[in-house]
Order: C-alpha cells, then structure tokens, then sequence
DNA sequence: ATGCCTTGCGAAACCGGTTTCGTCAAGCAC
DNA sequence: GTGCTTGACGAAACCGGTTTCGCAAGGCAT
C-alpha cells in the first residue's frame, strides 16, 4: 500500500529514498549510479537506471545544488537601454540558448537591468544569492566592466563577441568584419570603385570597431583606395542613416555603393535614396548587416548578411556549460560568419563612363 | 582570525551560521527572526537584522526550497511558432516581469517550446523538477491546454488574457474588445458612418473574438448597423491585413474607415491603400491596436491602441506571486485598457456627398 | 591456509537552510 | 511560597540530495 500519492491524493514526487528502496539498495549507492562514479557494478548502475525510468525520478537541480554548490542555470541580464539592436533578434536568441539548455538538463534564468550600473548590481546579487552558475554576456564592449566583475567574482561566464582583454574569456563571436570584407569584394566585383562606409560612432562595443577594421581590409584586398570622406559615423538608428546618406549624396563624392554596419542604417539610407529620387539597387548599392526582419519587408529586399540567432544562442549556451564544468577558456573560443542574404538592393554601378554604355559589349 | 575568506583566499558567501555565530544565538533562532516568527523578541531580531547587514548576508533560495519546497522562481513557457506577434513587445514583458520579480527577490526562470505538445511537456518537466513555483501564460486560448495541465498538476499560474472557464484562473487582461468600441466611437464621432473591421480568423485566441465583440458593441452603441460584409477576417499577418483591403476595396461597400484587430494588420491594410492611391488619414482612415514599433515608423505614424507591455508584465508578477503565496485565485484578476495612440491615420471622412464640400461652410 | 589488494556497497556526515518540540526563566494569580 | 502560564530561545530533526569513509567479501599470489 506504499505509493507515492499522498494524503491530499496528489501525486508526489519520487525521491532518491523511493528510489534506493525500490532497488534494494542505499541512497548513496543511488546516487552514485546515477552519476557514474566508478565504484558501482554495471548490474547495479543498470537496476538503478531501469527503477529511476520506472518511477520516473529525475533529481531536484536545487537538493543538488545545496551539496554541489550548481543550481544547472544559466544567467542573462538583458540591459534595457540597448533598445534597438538587440530587440529583434531577443526571441530567436532566447530560443537558441533555452534548447540548448534543456537539452543538458540546464534551465535559463533571465534578468532585465536599466542601465550599466544596475546591471553590475543585478549581476553581483544574482552571484550572491547563486542563481545562476554562470552568464552570457550580451553585446560585449571593447572595454567591458561586466567582465571585470565576473572575473574578480570567479564567476564563468562566456562572451557573444570579444572584448580587448581576452584573459580568461570564453567567446562566441560573429565575424562582423569579414561579412564587411566580404561586401567590398562583391561590390568590387560587381563595378563599383567608390564605395562609402556607413557605421557606429561609439567605437567603446567591440563589433563596431571590426566592422570598419573589414571594410578597410576590403578596400586594401581589392586595391582601392580609403577614402576617409568617404567613411561616415552615426549612432545606429535609421534616422542616422538617413543623416548620413543624405551627407554624402551632399558632398558629391562620386559613391555608387554604401555599406552598412547595421540594417537600421542601411534601412535609413534607403529611405533617404528613395526620397532624393534614387532607385535603390541601379543607381545606388546598399548592403547591410544583421538579417532582420525589417530589412526584409522592404520592396525589394535588403540585401544584408544574416546572422543565426538562435545558433549563436545555442553556442553560447554549449560554451557556458563547458565553462562552468571546468573547461579552459582558451578552449572555449567560436567565431562563425553572418551569411550574405541576397535581396535586392545592390547592383552593378549606373554608368556615367563609357565601360558599360558601350552597346553589345556585354562579354 | 575566523574570517569568511577560504583558503584559495576568494571571499565565501556569509552562511547562517557565520549569522547565528556573529549574533550569540542558534541557527534556528536566526531563521526565525528573519522571517518573522512571532516567539523571537523585538530586540534579538533586531541585532539578527544588523548582524545580516553587516555580514551582506541572503538566504540562498535553493537551500531554502530544499525545505520549503518553493525556490521563488518565477516561470515563463514562450511557445516560438507564435512569431509575429509576441515577439516585437517581448523585451518589455520581460523587463516588466523581471523588474517585479527581482523587487520582492524573486527570479525569472525562462523556457522555450517549439509548438503546442512541446510546450506541454516542457510545461510538465519544469514543474515535475520544481524549476518554477509557477507560471506565466502568455497569449491564452478560449480553450487552453496549458490551463487544464496546470489545473490538473495544482501548480499555480497567471493568464495574460483570459479562458473560457475561469475555474481557478488569476489573470491580467487587456480590453481590447473596449478599444475596439471606443474605435468606433471616435469614428463615428468624426463622422463616418461605414466602418469596417478587419480581425482574426482564428477565434481559439480569447483575445480575437473579444475584439470582434468590441467592435460590435461600438456599432451598437452608436446606433450603425451591423454589415456583415464589412467584417473581413485573416490571419495576423500584414499580408493579410493588405488583402483585407483590396477585398474591401474592391467590393466596393462604400467604407470610409476601417478598424484592425492587430497593428500588423492595420500596417498591410495602410500599404494597400496606398497600392491604390489611397491617401490614409484623408480618403481613408485606419486605425490599429498594439502599439508596435513598426506602426508608429509608418509616416504619418499609425493610430492605434497602445499596450503597456512592462506594467502588463509587472502585473502579471506580482499576481502570480500572490497566488503562490495562497491568495485565491478569484481575488488575483484585473484588467486595464489599451490607450489610444494618436498618430496620423484617421481624419473626417472625405466628402461624396454635400455636406462638407460646400465652400465656406466650416462652422 | 595466510596475507594483500580490489571491488562494491552501506553508513553516516554534510550542504544551508526551516520547523518542531522541549525547556527554562520570568511573570502572574492565589 | 506555590502552581500555572507565557515568552524566548536552544537542540535536534528534517528536506533531498552528494560525498567520504570504512568494511566485508572475493580473488589472487604466496
């Protein structure tokens, strides 16, 4: 008459207790099946696992987190204040780390702060209070002071893109550059000579700074020269976008091809294009960076380089578990590339030479 | 020379022992004090309350559940095959619900589901493994599954939206339906007298039928009939929403207005009628409901209802947390309304008839 | 047969809290 | 002064796991 339903009539979980009498052994013998010590027969180890199946017991995260001193969580603090880059992509994200985590039997605990200082303290009490075994740490600046804390806390933690000082860091990072690279060489390809850079300002977030680093390496690996007229800095809004296409068309600098940091400038910049008159993808290219959602509903597409979300978020999630099993950070290192997403907002340059208005000469 | 530094010289978390030993009493008098046990007296939970502001002492929340069986986490499931519309507000909810939580020194512990039996089970292992005390529903049906799990389970949860049966639900809830009617007051009030709404097929949401109602109480209120061909149902895309229009348009019904159960909606019904010549706000008016982003980029930007997203989720926390605490369920509902948005597209209708065409006639 | 090493498990301590129970001293009525 | 109640606290059990330690049984060499 011993079942696990107890007076209320509600089922009551199985323990590591029911468990160890239904095999006929101790509760330490219980458990050290199940985390595979060495000192359990493989006769043993299988009763224990047939039984735990059958009672279908799964251990509290957080009886073990009392002895081990691991709660199986994940922390990400989200700072409000970074409204406009991270938003669209928030749900995809989550979802990478989240299936990632459930996979390994890890939960996800998730914090909001309204800015850089509230952040620290949402970090320093979530450490106090052990919620959470490690963090991923979200747009990573270049000096970042949220890797200072966690590295004076002792706390894992794992990076989505890098940072200056890469001591003791573990990272997952998208090649932001290289995709800026990559773009150079296809407009160069395709005709263009005067290709314009539109970026962020703040060069204190990592991923600004490589961007520019690739458009440069571009224009080094094509031949072409940079002009610094040509380079343009905004914040990372459409309407600075906007702001800077309308600058250049302004300074008449000859620019048949603008790329993009972001798709809120390049989205900003096809807007100003249009309204100046110019047919986006025949008299003026643009490209842009980050595959959201946005850029896709424009008519036509933008052609921008994606990158995979909930991938990153998955890796992250992979990286911080390895991390907090004890692994090296140096060997907890991943980069992976955004993927160009052909829209259609670039084309060969208009032709104000003879080159491509010479008819029938199309070999 | 007993301080709270260990070997490896990293500063260990005060224990409520280091507590019980700093103050001159048992552990357990300690835990009393702090959580308000009527036999301690006022001055020894005084000195217990300084020595753990010194000490920075925190109960650790799992040692606590190890006992108390609750581990103040909050839960929230995100079923991702819901894209369009969850996704734009997320970061507001979450922030709203996290900033509640963290107040009363609760955690927000966060899982994705692929799809409706997905989300059961993962519903099922979060709580089979006490990774939550209680859930969040976001986006609920008529008929919920999610509801009836957690009914079945005794585990505690906040609808945002409501259910049929309300058996045992604690909820927050939009009127949207009032939204729709004030829609349609203020329409009529400006003098349009053929106003058509375009809303979601799928009714198993207790939010689409609610505006649909809404709508219909408007046309009530005001005395306009009811025509059934100016209700024009779709999925919650913008495609739809465009669709909707060419079908009204095309059916030549005579509308001058038309209101739309989503933003998304409003957004493609708005480009429809610009594919026409339309001009929105003059020869058409439009009016959505969300307050989204997107609608408010449009130019003129989108009038529409807003939804406070951060207090609808601060709400929701809070709720949840009482209800846990024991409160009953019938004592933990509340609503709140959508606020109009104004933006720039709705104006009097134009004029085909004498009325407002007479030169002059502008008193 | 003896001694030693290995294997496999039980017993018990332990983690950091909460809660029950018992007890001692003070206060009060008589 | 005695008996009873009350207030305030300590001791210890308890929650559900993990980990250490010790020991018995069996295998092997001698």
């Amino acid at each position: 008459m011993a079942t696990n339903v107890s007076k209320t009539g509600k089922a009551r979980r199985a323990t590591i207790q029911d468990l160890a009498r239904a095999v006929g052994v101790s509760k330490g013998t219980v458990s050290r099946a199940l985390n595979g010590y060495a000192d359990i027969s493989p006769e043993t180890r299988e009763r224990v696992a047939d039984a735990a199946r059958r009672l279908d017991y799964a251990p509290l995260a957080y009886a073990q987190a009392i002895r081990t001193g691991q709660s199986r969580a994940l922390g990400l603090v989200l700072q409000m204040e970074q409204h406009d880059a991270q938003r669209p992509f928030l749900a995809e994200f989550l979802r990478g780390i989240s299936r990632a985590a459930s996979a390994r039997n890890w939960t996800l605990t998730l914090a909001t702060a309204e800015g850089e200082a509230d952040g620290l303290e949402t970090y320093k009490r979530l450490i106090r209070e052990r919620k959470a075994d490690g963090f991923i740490l979200p747009r990573t600046q270049r000096r970042d002071p949220r890797v200072e804390l966690l590295r004076a806390e002792g706390c894992p933690f794992v990076l989505f893109g890098r940072t200056d000082d890469p001591d003791g860091c573990a990272w997952f990072d998208i090649r932001g550059g290289r995709a800026m690279q990559d773009a150079v060489a296809r407009l160069h390809a395709m005709g263009h000579r005067r290709i314009a850079f539109i970026g962020g300002a703040d060069e204190t977030y990592f991923y600004a700074s490589k961007r520019l680093d690739g458009y440069r390496a571009g224009l080094a690996d094509t031949g072409l020269p940079v002009d610094e007229a040509l380079i343009l800095r905004g914040r990372m809004s459409v309407a600075d976008g906007a702001a800077a296409l309308d600058a250049l068309v302004a300074g008449d600098l000859g620019a048949t091809a603008v790329i993009c940091a972001t798709d809120a400038l390049a989205i900003g910049a096809v807007r100003a294009a249009r309204a100046r008159g110019l047919t986006v993808g025949r008299d003026l290219s643009v490209i842009g960076y980050d595959g959201s959602r946005e850029g896709q509903t424009l008519d036509p597409p933008l052609t921008t380089y994606a990158v995979d979300q909930t991938n990153a978020g998955g890796r992250l999630a992979e990286l911080l578990i390895a991390r907090i099993g004890g692994a090296a950070p140096e060997t907890l290192r991943e980069t992976a590339d955004a993927v160009l997403c052909a829209g259609g907002t670039i084309g060969p340059p208009p032709s104000p030479d003879t080159e491509q208005t010479i008819p029938g000469r199309d070999s």
